[in-house]
DNA sequence: GGCACGGTTGTAATTCAATTACCTGAGGGG
DNA sequence: CCCCTCAGGTAATTGAATTACAACCGTGCC
């Protein structure tokens, strides 16, 4: 029993809380948001209170506390007083995107946003998950990266990273081709998911076939109790609070993004010298491509 | 964290107790120095388990928490907890990625590289540039973007955004056809080449002959003397340091995407409430492929 | 359409932490 | 020597937190 400040595995309280709404039952999610709305002022609160904001029962906050992973509401209470003391210090100057924002407001919360989403997702990343990851990568014959819309780009990025490296590596968006591509998949062999709400039906179905096959699955995605997690071996969460300026994947394609060149660095480091051979080699090659005036020789 | 507190930092709960030391009963003491020695740890104790570290009892912990001004035992709590969290404050961690670093150093200095990316591409970033680039563009019949490698997924990613807005945008990271569809442009028409170092040729070369027609030419770079700034009417420029782990990019395409998420969203805003209606029939559209235990709506 | 089932929620009983009321004993002055 | 005061503690009481249990609701399966 040693600090109140690093509970349990995982990091920052709020984090967790956002990342396990949609798993939660109503009720339960009311309280997440009330906790979220205002954590200092719900650490002042005693469970009654809490339940009375909520309009729900001392029940169901007890219930919350134990999804969240903590022990019970005193201990919530503790918790929060420690995250919200530590917010105060550097203060959100974030808020969400209005429609009648200048263009420099804008700037400013994207960036904070996006800033946001990194550190948030480093704090909480699951290093020892991803090391798994990456021994896996590492000895895989083949790994089969899929994606959607925005995370298909994503799924890519990291293919051809993958690829610079020499690791045989595919990037599909396409359901058909993901099925097949994933029923040819063997023991050895990775299949990695990603999807920001982890329900993505045509990639959690391709990391089904990949399993059934008995490729070890990964899934990148922001809830641990999506569908997508639930069918992966290794689950890597990202930590994206999207803006609800409903444009889609923003600052959760920058985690993702994150969280992929992670896994390809540590993939690189296992595999070198070869690795960096072989970025010497990628780098040479294109260099007849480039204009003088930058002595710089990094791709794109 | 369980040192005993002694110097400056600090806040004001613990300065009153020492204050208020000499003043205090002898068993009050004792609790005194037990909550001096190991702020963090009180925090977690309940009032009987302080009684017996401060060997004294439950009643003596009360008249100690009136004596500093604190109503109750868990008020004391609360405080002590928020204040050792505000004493530990990460640090900043610095540093280029080495081949024998562990992966819980490879997140935090990549984690740290991105925000520093985002951070100081952001404060950088000539708004007024911006605005014009948000302007043409949303009253462009047509937007060529241009990426080579790891810049292709970023143009790709703008045009699936704009696509989402209706407006007509065009993602080529092939020679020839960025070469052909430039030459296709008109006058109100807006090209837009993305490359970290500004000197792939052939986004150069694409951007060149998109002014010959006369369109509107942007660059999104990190070098704002670069050959394809020369090139551009207009320039936006990234400040990403790439780290030297010879990965390609990495945080230089994070800044990229956050450059071009705000002139998406300038280009959202401009065109509202158009916009607004094509996001949520998106939105609407793919539905049908999301499983459920998620509310959430968006793509990806 | 009805029935069984799993999952959600609330009510009531119980446990446990916190607080208060009250008692004891030591020291000091009249 | 007795009484008064006050540090300190025990035990009773209050109220918060937790658990046990029952009602409910939608869902899928006959």
């Amino acid at each position: 029993m040693t600090s109140v400040t690093s509970p349990g595995p995982t990091g920052p309280l709020l984090v967790r809380v956002r990342a396990v709404m949609p798993a939660l039952a109503p009720a339960e999610q009311r309280v997440a948001n009330a906790v979220l709305a205002d954590p200092g002022g719900v650490a002042a609160m005693t469970i009654s209170e809490l339940a009375e904001v909520a309009s729900t029962s001392e029940t169901t906050v007890i219930r919350f506390c134990k999804q969240i992973g903590v022990p019970g509401y005193p201990q919530l209470r503790l918790q929060l007083a420690a995250q919200s003391a530590q917010e105060n210090i550097r203060p959100e100057v974030g808020g969400d995107i209005e429609p009648g924002d200048s263009l420099a407001d804008v700037v400013g919360k994207v960036a904070f946003a996006d800033e946001r989403a990194v550190r948030e997702t480093a704090q909480q990343l699951d290093v020892d998950a991803l090391s798994k990851v990456v021994a896996a990568v590492a000895k895989a014959p083949r790994v089969d990266l899929y994606g959607a819309a925005a995370s298909s780009f994503v799924a890519l990025d990291l293919q051809q990273k993958l690829h610079r490296i020499r690791r045989v590596a595919f990037a599909w968006s396409d359901v058909h081709v993901m099925l097949t591509s994933a029923a040819l998949l063997g023991e050895d062999d990775v299949a990695i998911g990603i999807s920001h709400t982890g329900t993505t039906i045509e990639v959690v179905e391709a990391l089904e076939e990949a399993a059934k096959h008995g490729a070890t699955t990964v899934a990148v995605t922001n809830f641990p109790r999506s569908p997508l997690a639930r069918t992966a071996d290794l689950v890597l969460t990202t930590a994206a609070r999207e803006t609800t300026y409903r444009s889609g994947a923003m600052s959760s394609r920058i985690a993702q993004l994150m969280v992929v060149d992670c896994l390809f660095i540590g993939v690189a480091q296992s595999v070198l010298p070869d690795a960096r051979k072989a970025l010497e080699e990628t780098a040479t090659a294109v260099r007849g491509h480039r204009l003088k005036s930058s002595v710089n020789d990094q791709q794109n």
